[in-house]
DNA sequence: AAAGTCACTATTGTTGACAAAATATGCCTG
DNA sequence: CAGGCATATTTTGTCAACAATAGTGACTTT
């Protein structure tokens, strides 16, 4: 029997779920304040797991908390949001270096799959975001586990792909230039074939780059507001 | 009366604080298995507040918990070890270089003056590297908070320094290069006083290496075993 | 009339008892 | 004698009642 398998999902697993979910698709708004009681009615809990969940969830930086005043969803401004990808960029370069060193040559052709069934998924979803940002997801998501490097996988997966993905829902992908992202994602997996640690480094982070750039342009051209 | 100020201290705050100092000070052995009844006991508390640390101390990859068996102390192998200050190499970079656009004069000022009071504990406690260690730890929290990026502060100061600190207990500062240390922490600041950002960022990734591969070098001497 | 204080209410923090699950032990069987 | 199954015990997960705190509203006082 594999040790890391969960046998029994508890009621503190499923509320902690249920509340990351809600905050990640914006069920729960930031900055809303928001009793404990009501949360137990809507997700149907009780106090004792709730509780645990939430100081999970507010040492991930995703609500905070006041002592006997309640919990609120972490309200995230677009300069915090800009630092979260100043943190990706150099995480994510990192994560991009390691996995071109030791990525098993399956995962490397699982990755290419991976690219494919995106390009099929920008022709046929013309606009479809949502779907791309998934399929962005995906893709940084392999890189991430693929680096061998359990704390940076856990620190990626973990802390800031949830608040990222926070604000992709609001923002409905602001990177919405899923050709040239996806041509920046085949260089990175090329040089990860090549095994060329440094130059995924460095594609890495230029892209992650772009990204931010892309999403301050937008911001800063009206529009999108968080 | 300041908002972030925490009025009172919650029984589960007492508990997080006590749980995550007796891992960082060894109290608690990685891989020791141990019952809720028992920490309660050896600390004081009652069970809910207990397990709401649990929770987070878990969410923070200090200790690992199975469902209806109990929770462990984390151990981390010596090749994790050296993920981990894989990570601070590129994290403290990115604070160093942030520090150096961001932090205020007066911060600089204090950098300096911290750096002279660690000259003096050097030349003083001969051997004592556990202050040392402290030392250490003090500048780098300064550069942490420095930067100006909250979530980069956070990951650095809550998550990775409570687990390089658990070894520097261990290991009762491996560093033990504290001359060259400091010199290399006195470049830094210099950089930082500059504002020259790129530079500091490359001396800080420098400063991490070196660190690293001192410790890997020691452990392959033998003698240090985690 | 405005401001400060006091009491009240609603919400959170805490506690101890109860239920469920996993491990360990002992017995039975092959 | 060894291995597997069933049971028992220990330990965790869950729940509901109790206590404490902060926010709110009304009342008094200046």
């Amino acid at each position: 029997m594999p040790e890391d398998v969960i046998q029994t999902y508890t009621r503190a697993d499923e509320a902690f779920d249920c509340l990351q979910t809600a905050i990640v698709k914006g069920d729960l708004a930031p900055g809303e304040k928001i009793g404990e009681v009501e949360l137990c009615s809507r997700f149907n809990l009780t106090r004792g797991p709730l509780r645990e969940a939430l100081g999970r969830l507010e040492s991930r930086g995703l609500l905070v908390r006041r002592p006997h005043a309640g919990v609120k969803v972490v309200s995230v401004s677009t300069d915090e949001l800009m630092e979260l990808y100043r943190i990706r960029e150099v995480m994510e370069g990192l994560a991009a270096r390691q996995a071109a060193e030791r990525m098993t040559d399956d995962e490397i052709t699982a990755l290419h799959t991976t690219l494919d069934a995106h390009e099929a998924m920008i022709e046929q979803a013309h606009g479809q975001a949502y779907y791309q940002a998934e399929g962005d997801y995906d893709f940084h998501h392999r890189i991430a586990t693929g680096s061998r490097n359990a704390k940076l996988a856990q620190m990626l997966l973990g802390d800031l792909y949830y608040m990222v993905r926070m604000y992709r829902y609001r923002l409905s992908t602001a990177s919405g230039r899923p050709h040239m992202a996806l041509g920046e994602h085949r260089r990175i997996v090329e040089a990860i074939a090549q095994r060329d640690g440094e130059l995924a480094e460095f594609l890495m982070k230029r892209h992650i780059n772009a990204a931010r750039r892309n999403i301050e342009r937008k911001i800063a051209e009206g529009g999108l507001t968080i």
